[in-house]
DNA sequence: ACAACCATGTAAGTAGTTACATGATTTA
DNA sequence: TAAATCATGTAACTACTTACATGGTTGT
């Protein structure tokens, strides 16, 4: 479980409320680790709990912004974390579990439907990295964290580069030698 | 959520008890869709219940094998979800994450230990499933079918291809210049 | 002042994990 | 006949999801 040392990571970076660390994690971090907003607020009272991060006392009351920051003992915590020894997540994919289910039923037009309208999914999501990357890194990174930022960005586009890949050759498995239905 | 339907293809395949489906689940279909027996075996119990699979009435009592069959609603079921329409799972990855950690508060000697301790164990799998290619696979596949689990397993190579590509580039920027700790 | 929206949060339910329990079978 | 193992299961917990609620702010 690593929600709680993304938040830790987004923080170090820059101090934020629950609703701009949400905002984050559509736009980056949650690209390798997504989590709504319900999520990072019960994760972020956990934190203040465990001494971690502190909320700054802005205004008060319900409805108003909280903009927590990371204390020492969150960065020692990630420090921690860092450190520790982990499994290579398995692949756990339902789109994998449909193909096979189609070789093993019977392929099915509407499952090329599915394919052919995520195709473009992955193609702009591809598209927005290698922006992220032309726009961030157009001169190579000379810094080890500017290096590891890149190299995750790179991360994003193989694995969307993956996805498209798959979809045309299921689309070319499910679809054109009137095999389909 | 598609462990009722990993085990509802599983059992088109091939009727069996828990213990067998776990035992495919750590070989095939477990190779893109990982469960424990626990998970089997409740879900199991469900499927039974949904009337999508039935156990045949074999020997009785606890601690005795329960082979359960695919009934004719089960495989409509599998036919239904199929032309269900799901959103891409976007990349869920613990090590991006330790990745922009590192990034953020520099990077420890131990995760450097850590990548390099993965990468043989990406490589193991690499192997296995481009074995299971040339023995399954050594004349290309004709039928549907078999172009679709030919397909599978090529993302599962692709998968791996993936992470050993990664490994190797994230032990570049961690080790050699004398950056680590 | 009323509507729309924003930020924070609660509640309930599902999926998955970890630890443990029980009966049957095999093996020494 | 005792120990080890196998097959099935229970219990408790954590992570995540979906739907909804509440108070404050902003725009008309």
């Amino acid at each position: 479980m690593s929600l709680p040392h993304a938040l830790l990571t987004a923080l170090v970076e820059q101090p934020g409320s629950g609703s701009e660390l949400a905002g984050r994690f559509d736009r980056s971090i949650g690209y390798f680790w997504h989590a709504t907003h319900q999520q990072i607020y019960r994760e972020l009272a956990r934190l203040e709990e465990a001494g971690w991060v502190e909320a700054l006392p802005a205004e008060l009351g319900r409805g108003r912004k909280k903009v927590y920051c990371i204390l020492s003992a969150g960065r020692d915590e990630l420090g921690r974390w860092l450190s520790e020894s982990t499994q290579p997540q398995p692949l756990r994919d339902e789109m994998m579990v449909r193909l096979r289910a189609a070789a093993a039923v019977g392929a099915s037009s509407s499952l090329a439907d599915e394919v052919r309208r995520r195709l473009p999914l992955h193609l702009e999501k591809l598209e927005t990295y290698r922006q992220i990357e032309a726009r961030d890194f157009s001169q190579p990174p000379s810094t080890q964290a500017a290096q590891l930022q890149r190299l995750v960005l790179q991360a994003g586009i193989a694995y969307e580069s993956y996805w498209v890949d798959i979809s045309r050759k299921a689309l070319e498995i499910l679809e054109p030698p009137s095999t389909g239905e």
